[in-house]
DNA sequence: TCAAGTTGTCTACTTATCTAGACAACCAAA
DNA sequence: TTTGGTTGTCTAGATAAGTAGACAACTTGA
């Protein structure tokens, strides 16, 4: 990109202002432009990316209606602050606590739908489900006015018949588990991916088309060892990031 | 994108395919298509994302390109494979147990170049630096032929001052830390983020343009609390995944 | 063997993106 | 106030991306 040849249009299905813009992005997310830093002009921008100004202007005017950097004529484009949130990923994820850095009310589950159903066969592996049957509820997590996540959730029909409705009322996993006879239950695997965001997650979670989503897939079970709930959750990249909680040193 | 009606053309940096190929590679990564799978054929991708066979071709042949979906003419498209590689996260991250051995499951570490220089204030208040002064070392990881991920670490150039030469030489950290006098450490703090790559990130890690890594965060220190290394790692994210190490339940 | 269905390739055309240059509006410091 | 530097906006033209239709090459199952 720095040094793309003119000739050699790469094509690769993003339009020149966005490959800027996500390095920008990039940029700020990891402390290289901080809140308060002028970026570099527009023509300092179009210079360095071998592009025209123009199209250096429509990266930072992406930039600015996320909200990332602000235009003031006549003096340059700042960076306005990051804004990241952390998600607290441990043994015992106690949802309700670890969203928002300040406070423990934010973060509001909301249930989306849920259906019985025979479970994918490697997700009913993971369950040890028996005759097959599972519960599905799909719920999003918002927090401060933004869309944080959304999950899948899968429980043993025959152990929990009832998780999707007591889920519905308490709007929080570990309260709906207690009401139904689970008082404690720790989570024995988490796998981290990422991806594109695909066509539903993008209007669920009021992404920009491309947007970037973390993938968490994760196993939650009793402390003997049985299966509880198979979940996995689709971040907002660009809006939280994954605090993963060590075990005390001893 | 699903429903994009034909003049809503919302111009969101990514060309048309460009968004069909993700969608079809969330589909492929999280179980959706199996390997083996036949895809949808061209003519259905076409009606089902409002686009021109031509178009819809072009996101199947990017994931051809990739090696993720292989076209037999007459036939139809088909997933090859998902070859998913998994990086494990947990308290003690022993890359390489043994001297001896030149590769571990891991994959082969290379120190691309490396400095003594003024960490930044965030990072020299993590590592608890007196002069400021730190390390920064630069490397790479790859396996089975493939660049699995980038790193940068940050030492105490006061606590470790050879760290570089000898991390060149074992090619693991732990090792270059045992020989420096370090026998045991542990990870006591990640964070993980995903973001798109950047153009230096796309070079060293022969990604195409607009690919994701995903960043992880991490603080290593000594048992009794003293910080140790600061280490940044990008990971190709079509590549790989972060399995999360919990602690036991007890 | 045949017919239906699928991918591969070609040409022509339309639409969106990027380039190029100019100038206005505005800010900050001399 | 003046000057240099910056963002905002306009017009026009060039290049890339997407549409449209046709047909060849090949596979599969009847």
């Amino acid at each position: 990109m720095t040094d793309r040849t003119p000739g050699t249009r790469s094509s690769s299905g993003y339009s020149a202002w966005r490959l800027i813009a996500e390095e920008l992005r990039a940029e700020i997310g990891d402390g290289r432009l901080r809140a308060g830093d002028r970026l570099p002009t527009e023509a300092a921008l179009a210079e360095r990316f071998s592009v025209n100004r123009h199209t250096a202007r429509q990266a930072t005017a992406t930039l600015a209606e996320d909200g990332l950097v602000e235009s003031r004529r006549g003096s340059g484009t700042y960076v306005t602050g990051e804004a990241m949130r952390l998600h607290r990923i441990g043994v015992r994820t106690r949802l309700t606590k670890s969203l928002g850095e300040k406070a423990s009310a934010s973060g509001n589950l909301r249930v989306l739908n849920s259906a019985v159903e025979d479970a994918p066969t490697d997700i009913a592996r993971r369950l040890a489900l028996d005759g097959g049957k599972a519960v599905r509820i799909e719920t999003t997590r918002s927090a401060g006015g933004q869309q944080i996540s959304m999950s899948t959730h899968w429980f043993d029909v025959s152990r929990l018949p009832d998780i999707a409705t007591v889920l519905r009322r308490t709007g929080s996993v570990t309260s709906a588990l207690r009401e139904s006879g689970v008082d404690d239950y720790v989570r024995t695997s988490t796998v981290v991916g990422a991806r594109h965001a695909t066509a539903s997650e993008v209007a669920v979670l009021d992404l920009g088309q491309g947007a970037i989503v973390l993938v968490t897939e994760g196993l939650d079970s009793l402390t003997d060892g049985t299966p509880l709930q198979h979940v996995v959750t689709r971040f907002a990249a660009q809006r939280v990031r994954l605090d993963i909680e060590h075990p005390r040193a001893d």
